[in-house]
DNA sequence: CTGTTAGCGCGTTCAG
DNA sequence: CTGAACGCGCTAACAG
């Protein structure tokens, strides 16, 4: 464990030289360099980061808080932010609330602890207070995937409401006019614009769905499969699921299998959130796919401006697109129904 | 950014006193208890630990190193450190080396700087250098996943060779005798087992496989996919498919389809590595399972006990055994062929 | 181009 | 039970 002096006593310099050479700052010769080099060779030496940190008040280091590392698309998300933020020179930590605003505060309050540079937020449920934390402590933050009213924060997110309301006209344009809406939680932003592209959707057509067509549970697959089975057992029976996310879609899949109706030919299925190829034995569903890479990208180039004191001085709200991917669950068009 | 001298000046004590308050360590009386924490909550004090740990020389952070997040198999392993971990107080960083040896020394070197009490490391091709280079910077760590020849380091990881043997074993009673190995890379220790247990079921029952039924590439569908097309244009073609991950039998699965032959009825399908449920829209593939999570909570055990500095002298190496889970790749008994 | 001084925020050590 | 002094390893600010 070598420090900054042993090299410096060991190159015959001072400290403070040793620490330019290693940040290349400030102006050193080539000759100081090599010994500089040299000795930290022999040494071992590697830079302590939590003095580095400590002296400049910078890490470094960005966050990652999200709702579910096992979900693929979180994972993408995850790929896209470690992506951006490394080419410019940080690192990320990433964090997992498990959809508990609890774990999130936990979670908030050790990254402030850490000194981490900036935030990337996929927030829980309501969680304008969480931010208001960040903020008294001077820790820049990106709301990712979710809209949080009132934030002061940037925010970067896919158009769910839209998205929704794709795969509720092409179910309409099938034919089906019983569709049953597997929903996420409520009180996330993302569950709630997709209830409210499906209703769009529904009303447009003139269509005012049962209540008990209009589920709301988590983004689980247990919670999909439990959803179904409500749907299932209730009269009047659906023709079309819509799955407010993937793991949604797998349980109904799971309980409509069980319940021995075929997915497209009983009943049709459009999802949200595509799987990766890699996970795909049998690509099957026909989704809303959201751009997960892309805004994570997006969203840490943000941060990382922010960082830097650029941008403008309002806050903003980037929403990107949806792409309806079609494949066989959605089905062939129906017979009139009613 | 209050620091401990703002809370030590309100609650009128010293700073060590503060101290003492928020570490729960040595004595003090409820009375300071009380203003001191009501100093904390009034400033909104949140302590440093670039500073602590600078100090006490622990950071209380572990560091899981693994070769790819995306494979559900690793995100169970990281939550099954996350938990050990958690429990006991530490935090946890995650950290990608995509299966590159440069991208893991960049790491490790990272994690030292950063001060981690110990790692987890999923090691790539042949890294007994990079694991002497955590020793000479006093971090503790723990191989997972792979066995490393001459590692001074305890390792868990599954019994890959048993595993393959089953699962070739199962091939055999079905009938097969043309049986394809689509294995891993070549120096990584799981593909390297995985083929020794393909090789010596094969050898038991007597058969010599052809060269092109033996094929290695590497751990993702792509690789799956080119290694199942180069297998079936080579004669004789092989009734059965060894996948040796989850990836690669996903990639197999494609080649097959395109070719318009169908899992089991034209070629039955084995791999390794299951998907979990979450995932799994129709579970089909036979596997030989691996206990990722029990893996990854033993590993995480066996470092905290390490950095107790309790444990045996001996470095250790545990193997657990992993599962035979069948279901329809594998397909019926065939009739004799050869 | 190089060095001296000082201090980041905290906890160990030792003294009351 | 409480506090003063000191230093962890590094770099900003200011000399030279």
């Amino acid at each position: 464990m070598a420090t900054i002096r042993d090299v410096a006593k060991k190159a015959g310099v001072a400290p403070i030289t040793v620490s330019r050479v290693i940040n290349n700052s400030g102006y050193f010769s080539d000759a100081t360099r090599a010994s500089v080099e040299a000795a930290i060779a022999e040494l071992g030496y590697v830079p302590n980061r939590l003095a580095r940190g400590l002296r400049q008040k910078r890490t470094h280091t960005l966050a990652l808080v999200l709702t579910d590392i096992t979900n693929p698309f979180f994972t993408t998300v995850a790929r896209g932010v470690e992506d951006i933020a490394n080419e410019a020179g940080y690192t990320v930590t990433f964090c997992n609330s498990d959809e508990s605003l609890e774990k999130e505060q936990k979670y908030l309050d050790l990254l402030v602890q850490l000194q981490v540079d900036g935030i990337l937020l996929v927030p829980t449920a309501g969680t304008p207070e969480n931010i208001r934390f960040l903020q008294k402590n001077d820790t820049p933050v990106v709301i990712l995937d979710r809209h949080v009213a009132d934030a002061q924060a940037d925010i970067v997110r896919c158009d769910s409401e839209a998205g929704a309301y794709q795969l509720v006209q092409l179910l309409l344009e099938l034919g089906h006019r019983r569709i049953a809406m597997l929903g996420g939680p409520e009180g996330i932003s993302t569950a709630a614009d997709r209830l409210a592209g499906y209703r769009r959707a529904m009303a447009e057509a003139g269509l005012a769905p049962a209540s008990t067509l209009v589920q709301s549970g988590s983004f689980t697959q247990l919670s999909g499969y439990q959803m179904a089975k409500k749907v299932l057992s209730a009269t009047p029976q659906p023709t079309a699921f819509l799955a407010a996310n993937n793991f949604i879609a797998i349980g109904a899949v799971k309980a409509l299998q069980e319940s021995g109706l075929s997915v497209p030919d009983d009943i049709a299925l459009v999802g949200f959130d595509d799987l990766p190829p890699t996970l795909m034995m049998f690509p099957f569903l026909t989704v809303a796919a959201q751009p997960a890479c892309e805004m994570a990208q997006q969203a840490t180039k943000l941060l990382l401006s922010r960082l830097a004191g650029e941008g403008p001085a309002q806050y903003q709200e980037i929403i990107l697109p949806t792409e309806l991917i079609l494949r066989q669950s959605s089905g062939q068009p129906i017979p009139l129904s009613r």
